[in-house]
DNA sequence: AAACGAACTTAACCCAGATCAATGCGCAGG
DNA sequence: CCTGCGCATTGATCTGGGTTAAGTTCGTTT
């Protein structure tokens, strides 16, 4: 159950057994059923999350509209880090895709670890490090590239999101309506048969 | 000189004076020229920054054209992080737009400044968490509005970017082309007139 | 003072994606 | 097995920003 934990803990910093421990002591399992929310907007995100299987998005609503901000699969964090860090409402809703299992941490666990040790310090430096990495490829992609662009990139680089989410969430993911995403499916298999 | 610099520091963790006096010993003191640039593409980003007074933006060329990515006042850190963390080859550059003086550290040195205290580790981490925030928010603004609506949202919330950034700059920051950027602004005082 | 170049503006035309509407398809629940 | 609803597709039309080109303004250089 904290295998995938500790491995990707490991990517980050070493922990002695009695370390990870006290780590694993303050998570708490969780399955998410397909379509279940692990939070909705309006509410305070106090928590966070690591998966270990399944897939998450969360997403925005602009005049009732969805816009998804990222998908996230086995083996990752996520929070809301904004009403994480700020004890605001989120504006996010975070949801599962797929039956998702997952290990939960609060808030004031999390900020005690830090608190506690360099090493869970430096783990958090390190995650958020991660994180903005992450958020910085999202950001060069939606600049750089046309929607057209931005889905052959998501073919190359991430088959997995091709592969497992519905194109409606992949169209709101590329900024675009599904009907705009059809089109251009239509657009790149032709001119693939083409040639 | 470090006056704002200590302000800043405040602001995420308490230091001693002699702590703070690690911090500045390792930081360098440097005046960039209007248009001189801190970083250019390629080079390899083993330094982070500081502004005391003055302008930074950071950008890409594709296909030979600047996108801007953000700009930064006063009392700031940068740094391309991407690059910083990884040690590749940079694909921003960094450029004054001011005369701008800044304090710069290196990366082995703000390194060893994190091994040295969980304190500065925590700086560490609070400053990047800081980034996090900035980028998702300007992501929000790139999926959730229109370049009109972007450029409205930037004369509501940071007039100073209206005020001290040529044209071309900002519009290349909000993912147009200037000629665009001349028609939005028309549309919108035009409309203002008529109210 | 003249000359140059960079930034900004305006106009005409083009096009990718938005919007609206209709149809088809597949699967979950009765 | 049937039914219904959400997802995907396709067509027609609209529109905001891209592109190209020309003209203006202004600050810098000579």
């Amino acid at each position: 159950m904290f295998d995938q934990l500790r491995t990707n803990f490991t990517r980050f910093v070493e922990l002695t057994d009695a370390e990870f421990e006290e780590l694993t002591a303050k998570m708490k399992f969780k399955t998410l059923e397909k379509n279940e929310f692990f939070l909705r907007e309006g509410e305070v995100c106090n928590k966070a999350v690591f998966i270990n299987t399944g897939c998450l998005r969360y997403f925005f609503t602009v005049d009732g509209m969805e816009k998804t901000g990222q998908f996230f699969f086995e083996s990752t964090w996520y929070t809301d880090l904004e009403s994480f860090l700020s004890g605001e409402p989120s504006e996010q809703n975070i949801q599962a895709l797929e039956t998702t299992q997952c290990l939960v941490i609060n808030k004031a666990d999390l900020h005690q670890l830090y608190a506690q040790s360099h090493k869970f310090e430096r783990f958090g430096r390190l995650l958020v490090e991660h994180g903005f990495l992450g958020l910085r490829r999202k950001n060069k992609i939606l600049t750089n590239l046309s929607p057209e662009e931005r889905y052959l990139d998501l073919m190359q680089n991430r088959p997995k999101v091709i592969e497992r989410v519905p194109q409606i969430h992949i169209a709101s993911y590329l900024g675009i309506q599904p009907e705009s995403l059809s089109r251009i499916r239509k657009r790149i298999f032709e001119q693939r048969k083409r040639t």
